[in-house]
DNA sequence: ATTTCGATCTCGTTT
DNA sequence: AAACGAGGTCGAAAT
């Protein structure tokens, strides 16, 4: 693992493709082929390269010269130091082993515990059960014996997820026999107006759920 | 920007909580309240704090803990090292101003300007028009009159952009008059089989256009 | 502050 | 290798 930081410009070339002018970067060259440039702010890197990438050195006339390549896509980026404040190496010793709780699988598993947390009466039979427009989450049966399908989302929804929902709710109607009656469900915390509004429009239901 | 390398756990708790063991790692902290912490895979950060965060220090019986943590909504970061192998800070100097092109901006821009490649006779009439399902990248007009809503991607489409495309047709056919057509094409490098079967079932078209 | 959606999304899982 | 959807997604623009 290698960081170099010092004052540079970065170009990058491949699905899409960008230029930066002269600064002052924190670039990490990691050993699965990663490259990261990162300036003082936000989050994300201003420039990268996935791994499986790979990286050269070479130097010019009063620049040091780092390339990153890959192919499928062709990628290519390649920053350009005029200066290096300072150059560090490791090698790291990491198992890496990270347990996250909190996400939609374990909603799902609270749902299938206790699948009143949906209504009264509802029956899950499949999870991730397979449409010709993709896989619900939690598919079951209703007291009345209707056919349920109900979409997990671990965070407030917006109309992508009422988008989500009816896809596998009107390929669930072309796929069960006619008279067959076909419910969809949206469990999140909370979902916004539009999406609501949207819900009601295509005669979906929305029930609040905490992850 | 302060960078700490060394051996260290990680504990988070916020929107979701984890737990990582022991192992060497790469935390970077940003002047504006990020914090990232680096394994020697992947590009993502293993875990993080987002920009705004308030980081703090404190030395234990053998251990050094870098704890960040934020309001709205409440998350904690800490970093206990029990090793550090070297730690460095400097002051960065950046006017970042990123150029990049071949995004969906530019895609749009190079229709707008030759409407023709999305068929003969098309005419744009407004971009980010709004419906009650969303805001339609492009919308016009075809030769004969009717509605189009235009979806645009910079890259192969999913079931998620049919879905997209069709909350905003099913938008239009709502807010026009009842004897309006409308015609919902997808714009993008290339799409799914599943997409293409999706979007031939609702009466939806596909053009294919690089980026 | 919230909503909405793009992203060089990345990542894991499954086919 | 491609496809599909989740993500503590992030980030930006609009309201």
């Amino acid at each position: 693992m290698i960081t170099v930081v010092g004052r540079c410009t970065v170009d990058y070339d491949g699905r899409a493709a960008s230029e930066l002018g002269p600064g002052d970067r924190h670039l990490m060259l990691k050993p699965d082929g990663t490259a990261l440039v990162h300036t003082d702010e936000g989050q994300q890197p201003i420039n990268w390269q996935p791994p499986g990438s790979t990286h050269s050195v070479e130097q010019a006339a009063s620049t040091v010269q780092i390339e990153s390549t890959r192919q499928n896509p062709t990628e290519r980026l390649t920053v350009a130091f005029s200066t290096i404040l300072f150059l560090t190496c490791f090698q790291p010793d990491d198992d890496r082993e990270l347990t996250l709780t909190g996400t939609e699988a374990d909603l799902k598993s609270r749902i299938l515990e206790t699948p009143d947390l949906i209504e009264d009466g509802f029956v899950p039979l499949a999870t991730e059960r397979d449409t010709t427009a993709g896989a619900i989450d939690i598919y079951g049966e209703d007291q009345n014996g209707a056919a349920v399908a109900v979409e997990l989302k671990r965070r407030r929804v917006g109309p992508d997820a009422v988008g989500q929902l009816n896809r596998y709710v009107q390929a669930l109607d072309r796929e069960l026999h006619a008279d067959a009656t076909v419910r969809g469900i949206l469990v999140a915390p909370s979902i916004t107006d539009r999406a609501h509004r949207l819900l009601a429009e295509r005669g979906l239901e929305f029930v609040s759920l905490e992850p």
